[in-house]
DNA sequence: CGGCTTTGACCCGCGC
DNA sequence: GCGCGGGTCAAAGCCG
């Protein structure tokens, strides 16, 4: 947050000069004081944001290292028990079954919730506290009371954007898809153990599944496809199309296109791999949304060769957007405040494949579905068709964090998300929880439904971050972003809304570049 | 004519 | 080793 403070000094100077000419030297020289007594006010209170700030990076950074040496320690220990029974019997026609995995994203089970406050808290001092409640009120956007609701609740994820493989694209990741040779190689590198190589393997193949209703042949999703082959899957007798990104020539992205054997009217597309090239402003969203998908599952990806499906229902979602500055990845996505659970993989089991469900019932926004949320954690055993849902097939997942490691929509300390969402879980309004949803069902309907509203958000957000940096930091940017959404009519206003609200960028101002 | 789709052939991994 | 299924290739055809 460098000079966020400077061009409020400068401006205040600049005003107190313009005043000075109308007064007297005495009025003058005490307004003078005034400004210099202010200015010295914000210069301390920038100096307590930074140091909140770094102090909130340590403890992200020894958070992360104790993930890590925890999830390293589980891998390691877990090997030989692999075999664990699963008791969610989830699809009759699965005859794998996956693997019940303690997971979490974003949420952390009460005792780690308790040992992380343990261990953390004496690194945030109270006046950080403090600060935290100071920035989330400079920082909340008046967006209406409902999202206000809703971005108060909003809280933290991940801060590490090494952790985000597919939405920050790594210098290999252009090459998600390799000749089949190059894969055999590859899987026999994985079957020799050697963690580190599969881990990467899975990386490169892992997958986004999006449900979506859709009437046409294929989704929309504002990208170029060319068709390069069709079969008939088994069990289903609908032809899966394959199909090709062709906005660049080496763009490794693929996607598979099948309709649901259950809804016909339900499309299953399936994407895979990292563009590797500026992706039209219509094709942003989806992209954005299904990297992130990626990123989540990827930086939870286990060194286990099985493939259990983990479901991460979003009936609870908060809105973040993802950035990468080359426009590469653009990420609109719900984050996850949720129980996970494992189902079996809809679509293959070798790939680690998240499931973006946005094939919502009709009947939806109609009737308020006050249950479904804790029938939903209450029965995993079930898809929950009519909410957005996530599904991952990679095994043994625990992603620390939902996105790319940016204060979703205020700024808080770890510890305090964790605590957050927990407790948002299980003592959650329910009218806050049906509007969160309806906002999550609008916001799903709309990307998938409507490319101009895809066009509005990533062209209103692109220009937010061309806005100088310090600008965005200070909400500057984020107000004309705020602004060009609320103008956009009906249900996608308050989309709109919520989006911004619960931006990371509202945080930062760099997004995840 | 270039770009796209169609479709049969082919390759590869995996299970038996 | 063989068969099956998923995924890809590439020639042929179609279309604007």
């Amino acid at each position: 947050m460098p000079n966020s403070g400077g061009g409020i000094e400068e401006k205040r100077v600049e005003s107190v000069h313009h005043h000075a000419g109308n007064c007297s030297p005495e009025v003058r020289k005490v307004e003078l004081q005034n400004a210099k007594a202010e200015m010295s006010e914000v210069r301390e209170e920038n100096e307590r944001l930074k140091m909140m700030l770094q102090n909130i990076e340590k403890d992200y950074k020894s958070l992360q290292l104790r993930f890590f040496d925890i999830f390293n320690r589980e891998a390691a220990s877990k090997k030989p028990t692999d075999s664990a029974p699963d008791h969610h019997h989830h699809d009759v026609e699965e005859t794998e079954e996956p693997q019940l995995v303690s997971l979490s994203l974003g949420i952390k089970s009460p005792v780690e919730s308790k040992k992380d406050e343990n261990s953390t808290s004496s690194s945030l001092s109270k006046n950080n506290v403090d600060d935290n409640e100071d920035l989330r009120a400079n920082l909340t956007l008046g967006l209406g009371t409902t999202r206000k609701q809703v971005s108060s609740k909003l809280t933290v994820s991940d801060p590490s954007p090494t952790n985000s493989s597919e939405a920050h694209q790594a210098p290999g990741a252009g090459d998600a898809l390799q000749p089949s040779s190059k894969r055999t190689s590859t899987s026999k590198t994985m079957r020799n153990g050697d963690d580190e190589i599969s881990q990467q393997a899975h990386a490169k193949r892992a997958r986004v599944s999006v449900r979506a209703k859709c009437d046409t042949p294929t989704m929309n999703d504002g990208c170029q496809w060319r068709k390069y082959g069709q079969k008939i899957a088994k069990g289903n007798p609908c032809p899966r199309a394959y199909y090709r990104c062709t906005v660049a020539p080496a763009c490794p992205v693929r996607k598979q296109v099948q309709r649901c054997v259950e809804d016909m009217s339900i499309l299953i597309t399936t994407y895979e791999g990292t563009h590797n090239h500026p992706l039209p402003i219509s094709a942003t969203a989806m992209a954005s949304t299904t990297s992130a998908a990626a990123s989540m599952l990827l930086s939870g990806s286990s060194t286990s060769s099985q493939t259990p499906t983990l479901t991460a229902n979003a009936a609870v979602p908060t809105t973040s957007l993802l950035h990468n500055i080359n426009g590469t990845n653009f990420g609109l996505f719900d984050n996850l405040r949720t129980k996970p659970y494992y189902l079996p993989n809809p679509s293959s089991p070798l790939f680690p494949t998240v499931t973006l469900d946005l094939a919502s019932s009709p009947s939806f926004s109609s009737s308020p579905h006050f249950n479904r949320l804790s029938s939903t954690f209450a029965s995993p055993s079930r898809i929950p068709s009519s909410s957005p849902s996530f599904y991952s097939s990679e095994p043994n997942i625990l992603p620390p964090v939902w996105g790319n490691g940016y204060l979703i929509g205020k700024q808080s300390s770890p510890q305090e998300y964790f605590y957050q969402a927990k407790q948002h879980c299980v003592e959650k309004n329910s009218n806050q929880a049906y509007a969160q949803e309806a906002l999550t069902e609008s916001l799903t309907k709309a990307i998938t439904s409507d490319p101009s509203f895809k066009s509005v958000i990533a062209a209103a957000i692109s220009s937010m971050v061309g806005e100088s940096e310090s600008q965005v930091k200070q909400g500057g940017g984020l107000e004309r972003f705020g602004q060009r959404l609320a103008t956009w009519p009906g249900d996608h206003q308050a989309v709109a809304e919520a989006v911004v609200s619960q931006s990371p960028l509202t945080q930062n101002g760099k997004g995840c570049g």
